[in-house]
RNA sequence: GCGGAAGUGGCGUAAUUGGUAGCCGCACCAGACUUAGGAUCUGGCGCCGCGAGGCGUGGGGGUUCGAGUCCCUUCUUCCGCACCA
């Protein structure tokens, strides 16, 4: 048979998936190999030939990696949250959930016939609500951690909240707001709860607050500085502009140092590094107080006053302490919020008048306008805390209100802007180190010696910085800082189709839904757009508020007065509706205990106090978080803000009192702090009491109406029954995408996220192949998210991403058609071919790329492209129709979309692999072009014909093989392994080729040599290679776990070799000389030659070098 | 402006530690087989030159017996950042 790409691929897919070919095992005794390709998001165009390039590389790369004995996790999903679904849904009022759906099926079926090796068993989608509920818990983890600068990691913001009980605010070295309160031990104590959750939201990792943001009205949206460029939304290309606004963000920065030093750990692409260290940005200064010079006018903006005149000085973060001598003036930014207090009388007429001039100017003007000077003189003075020089205090909008202080130092001599500035100006400019050269332009140099610098005169740079910086901190001026440029992520998003943030308001304060309300669903809306007062679209859902009551908690719901079932049956038949729900949260408070519990349950349980002790046990309405049914003992652990309660507590008791139980209580702190102790209370209270078994407990039945507030116990924002606001903002298309990672490795898990067996078993991602667009947002987000759970304990790898992949663009191609204007500068019917428009007046047109080959239109197809076209007149040369070529995105506008489907359906999905990979290098970004398709077609049928015969019967031969058909085997074996562990897929590609070729030549068709070589390229091209497999007699599905052939150098010894003889450097002949010859006798073998004589035309050679195996050089 | 990557035939590219520059394809040319060719096979194919030979890896310079590869300098293209103090 012919080479019937499409029945073998059809049947090979088929086969694959009906046996689960490649689902992969988390147990194995195989070493783990997990490759991972950036999950996709589906959109409606589907792939184009550009996307599936990263997918064929990996895919080769597991299939290779299984060949060689890996347990290889090689999975695929989608990221299917985002933009593009919801706007649609705008303009069609179709759900993003249909879109995302119907996508995501055309997604899967070009995948699929692309031959993938996928395990798709652990498919996930980040809109479904199975993987979202672990992106909200991890939200919550977040929320409930706080960044500890000592301990260099996050922790449980209990234990931040123990430390202030314990010692107030003293000692706490957190990545924290700005503006966090000092206190003692009693104030936070004292405090109520709203204001202890206020101070606690300040640490949280992730904190709502108000910040300034990118806002996108357009999208009716805010978005992160990676979703930015150049003043226009990344999607769609809105204006996007500054606003201050209420936001959640996530504390990225307090990860700043461990993300900049974990990069030197990685194996990644340098560029790419390069892009996250600038992102981060870190600078090394120093930040100095100035005071301000005779402060004492009055002005009528009083609000910064009160700070300015208990702490007259302008704090100015620098780089180059060192400088300070230089130091002219000082610039502050026009949005510094000393501005209007520091104005004088005489200048606030120029002042507000530059202050309106900038704040006209869009962020881009102010980009574009960078090299024009401009500014204001505030009328105030400033001292030099080393000198005590009275200087200037400008403001300019060279000097960003965002980045350190928003407060320069300025060093006319040492920087540039400020050197122009001082300039434009006439402000004084003095040279500070002796080499410096300031007659045209700044001199920021960091060689020679300091001059007119007081005490560092004379010091090199090393010596002068650290000595300023000591001074500054001796005078109390200035200490050592490190600034970073990164600010927090914004993680808020004012859309619909996100992942909804479990947190309800209480006041003006978010709390947290409980973990077992998980997930908190998309609810229905009726229409994707804000509200008409500006709300999220989530505002539309009705009914959609956050209870408490039907919130399972530590107790069951209830109303507000409740006919406590003081009937003496409480087990089974208190109410059988409530009995069900309170096993349920029972089983769900068992499997998430506190710090406290399993503290306190480590020492009750087997028995350690002499009785048996259940915990998180349904008694009547109740669940007791300790219980001996022996001596009807119940030990309830209450939360520290649980005082509040008091009432409810006590209903409790009594109804449990009813039914004979008696109560103690302890709290979490008491617990965490001498758990002991509390040991031995409960012991000493449980050897006190009678027995009496509560298990059959049946009392006489007597009812009485107990008021009960909905709280028995730690409901979290109980005491009333009202409904609260949930968050209406939804998360950030990054959320699911910092973490999917881990799902693959368990994607069923209903318990935890993954579970702890298979996070230890596959632990982090050996390979990871991905465009290098996501360099500053997925790519970092996921390393910040990492190194979270890593602080938690809930991952084991610091780094998520070990070994990282930038496959390139993939551009388009577009062609052109030129039609001819006419003189009266119309468009005419005629078209001329590209070699010939310089001779005519035309303007070019795309053309679809389908419809021409190798540059040549196809005529007949272009007139039948469109109508118009129909009796185009088509002015030729030499016979053809040649047509013009652009490298542009690729994109459905400019006609030059390569559909991956069109080109299967031609030449097969092994081709399209191979010659994907054949282009060129993989991180390379090129155009794309099929003009060479079609040698990887004739390869691949050249392959099939070595094991056919000229009557296309499949015909091997079972002789030994010659010694140069093994030495071709060989060679193969070796170059495809050292290619693939360097990702040279196109060298192998060619080498393959050579291969083939070869044999071919020494019509090979023997089994000793090509069941290796179905090996060897069944990566690269499964298809054919499975149908080949099994021809050759081997049980079908077994090709993807077979060994891969072993090298044996035996097979490439030669016994000679063709030595260059070159003359100076240049080759000018071959000569065959035995390898077993010593460079002593090949150059006298060499010299004794004629060829070589003759060259040297009688000439003793001053110098002859040779190169054992490589190489002789006769220098004359 | 700063940082990074890269410049090799008509085109995509190859040359793993400095050791024969142009492998493998595409396109093109010639030929064979054919009723035909968008099939297959054979040969040619960096540039100049009839040839001997000479010149060739963006340009210039250097190190070396020998440089596409290392160093300096310069030009060009692409990517990222961009008044970051």
């Amino acid at each position: 048979m012919d080479y019937q790409f499409k029945d073998i691929e059809k049947k090979w897919q088929k086969f694959w998936a009906d046996h689960q070919t490649f689902k992969t095992e988390d147990k194995s005794t195989k070493p783990k190999y997990y490759v991972l390709d950036m999950f996709p998001y589906p959109s409606g165009a589907g792939l184009h030939v550009g996307h599936p390039l990263g997918y064929i590389a990996s895919d080769i790369f597991a299939r290779y990696k299984r060949l060689k004995g890996f347990n290889v996790l090689h999975p695929m999903g989608y990221d299917s949250f985002g933009l593009p679904a919801e706007q649609y849904a705008i303009q069609t009022g179709q759900h993003p959930a249909i879109t995302t759906e119907a996508n995501i099926a055309t997604y899967r079926r070009q995948l699929d016939q692309i031959g993938f090796s996928f395990d798709w068993s652990r498919e996930v989608r980040t809109s479904s609500p199975d993987f979202y509920k672990w992106t909200q818990w991890i939200f919550m983890q977040l929320f409930n951690s706080w960044y500890n600068k000592d301990a260099d990691k996050a922790e449980s913001i209990e234990k931040l909240v123990k430390h202030f009980e314990q010692s107030g605010s003293t000692g706490i070295n957190a990545v924290c707001d700005d503006e966090t309160a000092s206190f003692t031990a009693d104030e936070w104590k004292a405090m109520s709860n709203q204001d202890q959750q206020k101070e606690l939201l300040k640490y949280r990792l992730t904190y709502l607050r108000q910040s300034t943001v990118n806002w996108c009205a357009a999208l009716g949206t805010v978005l992160a500085n990676d979703e930015v460029k150049d003043g226009f939304s990344e999607r769609g290309g809105y204006p996007v502009e500054q606003k201050k606004m209420m936001q959640w963000s996530m504390r990225i920065t307090a990860y700043a140092d461990r993300l900049l030093k974990g990069l030197d750990s990685i194996d990644w692409p340098e560029p790419l590094k390069e892009m996250q260290r600038n992102w981060i940005g870190k600078s090394v200064g120093a930040l100095v107080r100035f005071q301000i010079s005779d402060f004492r006018f009055e002005n009528e903006d009083k609000t910064n006053l009160q700070s300015l005149t208990s702490n007259p000085y302008i704090e100015v973060f620098t780089t180059r302490a060192d400088t300070i001598f230089g130091t002219t003036f000082l610039v502050i930014a026009p949005e510094h919020e000393l501005v209007a207090s520091l104005t004088t009388p005489d200048q606030k007429a120029d002042i507000e008048a530059y202050i309106a001039m900038a704040k006209k100017k869009s962020e881009l003007e102010r980009m574009a306008d960078a090299k024009t000077v401009s500014g204001a003189f505030t009328g105030s003075y400033a001292i030099n805390p080393v000198n005590g020089e009275k200087i200037q205090i400008w403001i300019a909008d060279y000097v960003l209100a965002g980045y350190g202080t928003g407060a320069v130092m300025a060093v006319p001599s040492g920087d540039q802007r400020d050197y122009l500035f001082a300039k434009h100006y006439n402000l004084p400019i003095i040279p500070i180190i002796d080499i410096q050269k300031i007659d045209t332009e700044a001199d920021p140099t960091k060689e020679g010696r300091y001059i007119n610098s007081g005490f560092i005169n004379g010091l090199t740079y090393k010596e002068a910085i650290v000595a300023v910086v000591a001074k500054l901190e001796e005078l109390g001026a200035g200490k050592a800082k490190v600034n970073f440029r990164m600010r927090d992520a914004i993680f808020g998003r004012q859309r619909y189709w996100g992942e909804p943030v479990p947190v309800y308001f209480k006041g003006d304060l978010p709390y947290l839904i409980s973990e077992n309300e998980l997930p908190l669903v998309l609810p229905e809306v009726d229409k994707y757009l804000p509200t008409e007062s500006g709300e999220p679209p989530l505002a539309r859902a009705e009914n959609w508020k956050y209870k408490p009551t039907a919130a399972p908690s530590k107790s069951p719901p209830v109303g507000e007065t409740y006919q406590a079932h003081l009937t003496g049956s409480y087990r089974e038949t208190a109410d059988p509706i409530y009995y069900e729900q309170l096993k349920n949260f029972s089983a769900a408070n068992r499997n998430q205990p506190t710090e406290a519990e399993n503290t306190l349950w480590q020492l009750l349980r087997k028995d350690q106090t002499g009785y048996k002790i259940r915990r998180q046990h349904a008694i009547d309405i109740y669940i007791a978080d300790f219980v001996s049914l022996q001596k009807g003992l119940i030990i309830e652990l209450d939360g520290h803000h649980h005082k509040l309660n008091k009432e409810a507590d006590d209903a409790r008791t009594e109804v449990l009192n009813h039914f004979g139980f008696t109560v103690i209580r302890f709290t979490n702190d008491e617990v965490l702090q001498n758990p002991q102790r509390i040991f031995d209370q409960i012991k000493e209270k449980l050897n006190s009491l009678e027995n009496r078994d509560l298990t059959k407990f049946s009392d006489a039945t007597n009812t009485s109406e107990v008021k009960v507030s909905p709280t028995g116990g730690d409901l979290e924002g109980a005491g009333n029954a009202d409904t609260y606001e949930y968050e209406l903002s939804t998360m950030p298309g990054w959320a699911g995408s910092s973490w999917y990672w881990y799902r693959y490795m368990d994607a069923h898990n209903d318990e935890e996220f993954a579970s702890k067996e298979a996070i230890a078993y596959w632990k982090d991602v050996d390979l990871y192949i991905g465009g290098s667009e996501h360099a500053t947002g997925h790519l970092l987000y996921s390393r910040f998210w990492n190194k979270f759970m890593k602080d938690l304990s809930l991952v084991v790898a610091e780094e998520p991403f070990k070994k990282l992949i930038n496959q390139g663009m993939i551009q388009g191609r577009s062609n052109f058609v030129y039609r001819l204007i006419d003189e009266m500068g119309r468009g005419t019917n005629t078209f001329v071919s590209h070699g010939l428009i310089k001779q005519f007046k035309t303007s070019p047109l795309h053309v679809d790329v389908n419809i021409v080959e190798n540059d040549v239109l196809n005529i007949e197809k272009f007139k039948k492209s469109r109508p118009e076209y129909a009796d185009a007149e088509l002015i030729l040369e030499n016979g053809k129709y040649i047509c013009g070529v652009e490298i542009e995105k690729m994109s459905k506008s400019k006609f030059n979309v390569v559909n991956p489907d069109d080109l299967i359906e031609r030449y097969g999905a092994d081709t399209l692999r191979m010659y994907e990979m054949f282009l060129g290098p993989l991180e390379q970004s090129k155009p794309w072009n099929t003009n060479g398709i079609e040698g990887v077609f004739k390869f691949l049928r050249k392959f099939w014909r070595l094991f056919h015969n000229e009557a296309w019967e499949f015909s091997i031969s079972n002789d030994e093989p010659t010694k140069a058909e093994f030495k071709s085997l060989h060679k193969i074996i070796r170059k495809v392994e050292e290619d693939i562990d360097r990702f040279s897929f196109n060298t192998s590609v060619s080498s393959f080729m050579i291969a083939v070729n070869e044999l071919t030549d020494f019509k090979c068709n023997k089994r000793g040599i090509l069941q290796d070589m179905v090996i060897i390229l069944s990566p690269y091209a499964p298809h054919i290679c499975e149908e080949l497999w099994i021809q050759l007699g081997n049980e079908a599905g077994t090709l993807s776990y077979a060994a891969y052939p072993k090298f044996n150098a035996a097979y490439l010894i030669e016994d000679e070799f063709s030595y260059p003889i070159s003359i100076n450097g240049k080759t000018k002949m071959n000569l065959n000389i035995s390898l077993s010859l010593e460079p002593k006798d090949i150059e006298a073998h060499v010299l004794a030659d004629a060829g070589v004589q003759k060259y040297l035309g009688g000439a003793t050679p001053k110098k002859v070098i040779v190169v054992k195996g490589r190489i002789v050089n006769i220098v004359l």
